[in-house]
DNA sequence: TCTCATTGAGAGCAGTGCTCTCAAAACTCA
DNA sequence: TGAGTTTTGAGAGCACTGCTCTCAATGAGA
């Protein structure tokens, strides 16, 4: 579906070959442009013009301004896939705490090297702009599966522990988590699971205010270190031992 | 500063009131928009539109665009920070685990409530526009304020306890730490105050997962018992007893 | 009543997304 | 190679945006 290249293996044409380098360059001038003005901003004008062209040719390419904003979402939701699959391989396989936190950092590290990027994926949705859900769920959902594969590793492995404390569900959420359980093919318990589900939320939570500004510009200089606390903490909440 | 009442109490001439009725029917308007069509989409001609007044008009009261987002700014920070302060006022001031809980439940409330005015404080900035400090630090920083008013009272009351497992400060977050304390008053020692931030983060992450869709639109339908249950964890997380 | 600051209207500039038409270029196939 | 078809880019144009400027009307104070 994407360029032909999967189904049947026809050799490309010199014109689809032509196609395929002019809506790569349409991305990529795309991505520059996303990462120096953001996502709200982008134009496909401006873009046309960078590609020494006008307006009206970049829409033999892109159906329309969302089309591009998808493009780019994808893009940087496969970059981000492909910086914490690299930075979790390189902890060993039953390093599963080292596994969370080099997952986090990775994110972490992504989302400050790409706040555009960012924003786009993580931040106020751009109005107007609803993301294809049969396109990105696919990309978007790497990183949660692969922080939902350390804790269920963590659990199969006995270093995944509960405190207890925690309450009863009810049956809604019961249910909730049984189903997740299920379609992601997990054995760690529910209460776990949920706070699975906080720990996840609480990473983008600290690392959007990071990004986005929300500290005070000169509240905390110590932003690495109290990044790595919160990660500590994070790994207790989760349930993996210090 | 606001309008001229404040600095020797001069009667407002009737042209001063009409301008003031003026700027408030474009908040209104504005707050309309907003709620409807999102920050980056507010127009300042649909506002003047609206106000059955030609564009240019609109600039004798708002001096661009991104005053009149300030203005909305200001608005929404006081009208969080008022429900805030309504619902922490409900609980007995000794009732610190309420208090938090009644804090975060307003916050997540008006974010759902106003999903665009809380995309415009707590979402990715909005591109090209800076927040005058001067004028949004104060209603800005009301809730973190009544956070840490809960935190450092409920220590002061024997309430808040570290299970000292932290690890040790380096000198610059310990200088972070201090200074922040100095500067807000507080008696909360330097590692419950870093984990009253990872709280205060985290919530802000599970409340913009929600507002913001992140979550896969049917991964969870008992979204209520699932935060209640968050905050549960995040009260233990602060230091507050179970 | 006269004077002057304030106000709103209107035109205009440069930018945006997007559509339409038309000619040139490129490819396909006999 | 030459004819026919498809693809491509240019250009004009529409409706919209933020914002500036000028000008006439209105209102308030002396």
């Amino acid at each position: 579906m994407t360029s032909g290249s999967a189904a049947h293996a026809k050799p490309p044409t010199p014109r689809e070959r032509a196609r395929e380098r002019t809506l790569q360059d349409i991305v990529r001038i795309g991505r520059e442009h996303l990462a120096l003005h953001g996502a709200a901003a982008l134009s496909l004008r401006a873009v046309a013009r960078d590609l020494g062209v006008v307006s009206s040719a970049v829409y033999r390419y892109v159906e329309s301004r969302e089309e591009l904003l998808t493009l780019l979402l994808i893009d940087a939701y496969s970059e981000l896939g492909d910086a914490v699959d690299a930075a979790i391989g390189t902890c060993p396989e039953d390093a599963f705490t080292g596994r969370f936190e080099a997952l986090a950092a990775a994110v972490r590290n992504w989302a400050l090297a790409h706040p555009a990027g960012y924003a786009l994926l993580f931040g106020s949705p751009v109005p107007g702009y609803q993301a294809p859900a049969d396109r990105t769920t696919g990309p978007g959902t790497r990183v949660v599966y692969a922080l939902m594969t350390v804790l269920d590793g963590a659990y199969r492995a006995g270093q995944l522990t509960s405190d207890g404390q925690d309450a009863a569900f009810t049956p809604l959420l019961a249910a909730d988590l049984a189903r997740i359980r299920e379609e992601a093919g997990l054995q760690v318990p529910g209460d776990l699971l949920a706070r699975g589900a906080l720990v996840w939320t609480s990473l983008f939570g600290a690392i959007s205010f990071e990004v986005f500004g929300q500290y005070g510009a000169e509240t905390f200089a110590a932003r690495d270190e109290l990044f790595a606390r919160h990660l500590a903490v994070l790994a207790r909440v989760a349930g993996l031992r210090a």
